[in-house]
Formats: structure tokens, sequence, C-alpha cells
DNA sequence: ATAATAGTTGAATAATTGTTCAAATGTTCA
DNA sequence: TGAACATTTGAACAATTATTCAACTATTAT
């Protein structure tokens, strides 16, 4: 009658035991989710980037990104919200910046996924 | 009568300017992009850190998810499409796992912004 | 105080996307 | 061949979300 179950049936439940114990807690997941949802939108994304060149005020980085001055204003407050960017008024203008390093590690991980699949 | 710029107009031209040098070329945001996107679903991201832990097949993704066979199914191949998993067939069961280490890298980064940010 | 510039905000629209259920494959075993 | 198990697929539904436009706030200069 042999296994009727997979080959590699008992590995398989010796990992999904230690993910079950390891991580999960349903709330992390929603926090890990919500960094990789901010860079999953490409208006988003362009904002980041430029922003990773250097401070700029909400004007350039519409110009760069190719949006409307509105339309990045409404992704900058997502961003903001979400501790990505961070925002320092000078008169007129605000200045946008990256609001911390790991921001710009993710998103050079990113980059790397990228160049080294282009490579293959 | 003053400047009319901003205090750091200048800083913010010349980061203008190299952003748009640099990458921001449309295709290869969308690319970026669509790595993040993948890991921005609770879904998708509860079967990525099960595959971190060790090969599983549909079943036992689908009870580490708290999702249905099914729901996991279409997001596996949402996965696949995107090179995140691969899958290979042993008899009745398909195995999957990580598709390579760039995104196990991206994961650990994500989860390092967060456990950092937590103890702020 | 008024005009001009810079940025934010709210509501409406359109598009994308995750989940569910039922039906269809593929595989093994009797 | 037929029954049982594992996974995939398609269609329908509900929810989320990015963009647009117009109106509003904030700051500076005349």
């Amino acid at each position: 009658m042999a296994n009727m179950y997979c080959e590699h049936e008992k590995q398989h439940i010796a990992a999904a035991e230690r993910a079950k114990e390891h991580i999960l807690a349903g709330s992390d997941v929603e926090k890990i989710c919500g960094i990789f949802r901010m860079l999953a939108d490409p208006t988003r994304m362009k904002v980041v980037l430029a922003l990773m060149q250097g401070e700029m005020c909400v004007y350039h980085l519409a110009e760069v990104s190719n949006s409307t001055v509105s339309g990045v204003s409404h992704q900058l407050r997502i961003l903001r919200d979400n501790k990505i960017v961070k925002a320092k008024r000078f008169g007129k203008n605000v200045e946008y910046s990256i609001a911390d390093n790991h921001v710009r590690e993710i998103v050079e991980k990113g980059i790397e996924h990228l160049t080294c699949s282009l490579e293959e």
C-alpha cells in the first residue's frame, strides 16, 4: 500500500511547526506587509528613489515622478504616516527626506534582486 | 526683496537632476515595485515567511497562513509567476520553496526595520 | 490687505485585487 | 475503472486604493 504521504511529509510538518511557533503573530505580519505596501506603488517608489538622491520639495518630487503636485502630496501623506519619509517646512516650501536608513537598505535590496535576475 | 525660493532650492534641483538621470527608467520602477507588491499582501507574506522555515506543500501552507487551500493556491500562482517561489511535484503533492535568496534578504530587511522601529 | 506661490485635503471615479465557492485536473491506490 | 486525495482554475463579489479636480490653508512679498 506504500505511503499515502508526500515523500517529504515529515520535513514539511516540521517546517510548518517551526513557522507556527516562529514569527507569524498576525499583527506583525500586517506591519511587515505595511512597509512593503509603501514601496509597491510606482508613484511612491519614484518619490522614495528620488529622495534617496537628496532632500526635495513637493514641486520637484512631482516633476521627477511624472505626477501632479496634488498626486504626490497624497502619496507623501501616506509615506509620512508610515514613517517612510519625513517633512520639514522652510518658509513656503516643505522639504521631504527619507525617514530612516532601513528604507534605503530595503529599496537597495529590491534593486539588487532586479539587476541580478536580469543577468540570468 | 530676499529670496523667493526655498532656502535649499539649489540642492533640491541638483538632487532632482540626479534622480532624473540615475534610475527612474519607467519599466525598472515597475519591476522593483512588482517585487514589493508580492510581499505587500498578508497571505502571501505568511506563505513566504513559512517557506523561509523550509519547503512545504499547499495543505500546510494553507494551515500556517490561516487561509484556504484554494486561497493560497491562487496566491502561490502569483508568487510563482513573479519568481518569488518555485514548485516541484512529488506524486499527489506539490512542494513549494523560496525561489532565490534575494527574497529572503528583502524580507529579513523588512523584519529588521520593524523590530528596530519598535525599540524607539 | 491683496496677490502670488507652495502645499494639503476631500470627494468622486475608475481600476486593481484578494477571497470565496464550485467545478475541473492530476495522481495514486484498490 | 472508480474512488480518494491534492492542487489548480474560473467566475463573481467585495474591498481597497491611486488619481483627478476643485477648494482650502499657509507663507511671503508688495
